[in-house]
DNA sequence: TAAATAGTGTCTCTAAGACATTATGTG
DNA sequence: CACATAATGTCTTAGAGACACTATTTA
């Protein structure tokens, strides 16, 4: 048998360094966006960048990508999920650097934001309109959170997670959409949505110029995972399909 | 901002110790089963652990996964994929030691296994019959593992990974039985894969006691997401289920 | 021809999708 | 009332599940 689970002495070995990078949704007017960082040095000096850090010796990798997130957002307590680890060799160009990627979604309600609008260095950016390329392998890795995102939208409610704390049930179908980039049934929707018993009627309404909208809350004792929206046939959660969307760079 | 991202200097930092595990199975008379090693030093001495080692400084994290399948049982080019990974910071007591845990799959027929039957210290253990506590956090990466599979076997192909290269459908409805754990109606089964369009007939037959079976095999140029045997409601492939699965045992 | 195993056919009911209709507000 | 937007209802159809039946071998 070989030695290495046993026997090896991990002082003896060379260590790479370890990151947390993090992939921050929010919506904003409707539209799903991520948060850029700019890079103000060597390497991929000037290009946009996914916000992450090196892991603290003692410290949980989850714990990583919340101090992150809220170095960078002052948002706490947000949905944070690990997503895949992007180990490949080359990918930083100082020396092995492998990256635990994670995804943020922050409500759309949440104002504590410190990203300020005029910040040059940090942005949020639509994710139809990101800049091209990103620093390191951070477009293979967006698109994974993409991809990621977008299937369990179908078989969980994270959409929730980005809606504010009250909301029509329009709004709800509307993000979907987005997301999704699809047109959907109303009526289907309402079905579905009812069907699934996860909303709770408030009594507040929204004024609009037709008929007003009740606003409905997320029932807080469901979990994320018991819903259903739909099932697909090509959903694709899976990093073979975003390694397809977006292939590799390798510098050098 | 956080200075992170664009100012540290790895080299400044100390790093963790990055290990990959693998969860490797394989079908042995028709029963889901994986492979453990037996730990023949402190920390975990005479534990049972997964496979796994130290990431070389110049390899890729799935090189590194298929180096230590290999040098386990012999096996290349098998069906490999990254799970998740595992950071804990005292998940190791000799120094911080973070996971990047995989799953293999190795079909039936391959018969140059290493792994001898009279091994004391390298083993297939029915997943049904682990032994219990495994080292480390190997548990939790275990019972995660076997989620996920349970998961994917119902939109994926999967389950074509572990058999031999022909097989009968009842075969297949078998594998499926088994790792589900759960009684499939035949006729039903039958009508799915049919459909399915994933199988190609062979001109072989198996002879057994009763009506001999018509032998199959897998469609090659089908990829390994594009069949859906079932939707359920319940599917969770989430790290979280895991752990609720098994609670983390904190050791210290 | 009985036993054993392989494989097919059919009925029912649910739920998804398409689409039509009704409800309730404002100017 | 006309317009705008919200919300509900209904019809059709595909597919999942339950279960009964037929087929082909050996002893």
């Amino acid at each position: 048998m070989s030695e290495t689970a046993t026997t090896y002495n991990p002082s003896r070995y060379e260590r790479p360094s370890v990151t947390v990078d993090v992939v921050i949704f929010t919506l904003r007017n409707r539209e799903l966006h991520l948060l850029l960082v700019k890079r103000s040095r060597w390497p991929f000096e000037g290009f946009w960048a996914l916000p992450g850090g090196f892991i603290e010796m003692h410290e949980d990798l989850d714990d990583a990508a919340r101090r992150e997130l809220e170095e960078e957002t002052g948002v706490r307590d947000v949905y944070l999920e690990q997503l895949y680890t992007f180990g490949e060799p080359k990918r930083d160009p100082r020396t092995r650097v492998i990256s635990i990627a994670y995804m943020a979604l922050i409500r759309a309600d949440v104002h504590q934001l410190r990203v300020s609008e005029e910040s040059t260095d940090v942005r949020w950016f639509p994710v139809r309109e990101l800049p091209q390329p990103l620093a390191f392998d951070h477009d293979q890795i967006t698109a994974y959170a993409l991809l990621r995102l977008r299937s369990k939208l179908e078989y969980t409610t994270l959409a929730f997670q980005l809606l504010p704390e009250v909301f029509s049930i329009l709004e709800l179908k509307d993000t979907y959409e987005q997301i999704l980039g699809e047109q959907l049934d109303k009526g289907n929707f309402y079905r579905k949505i009812k069907e699934a018993d996860v909303l709770e009627e408030t009594n507040l309404t929204r004024e609009g110029r037709g008929r007003p909208t009740r606003l409905w809350r997320f029932k807080p004792e469901r979990g994320d995972k018991q819903f259903v929206f739909r099932w697909r046939e090509d959903r694709s959660d899976d990093r073979d399909s975003a390694t397809l969307l977006t292939p590799t760079r390798k510098e050098n």
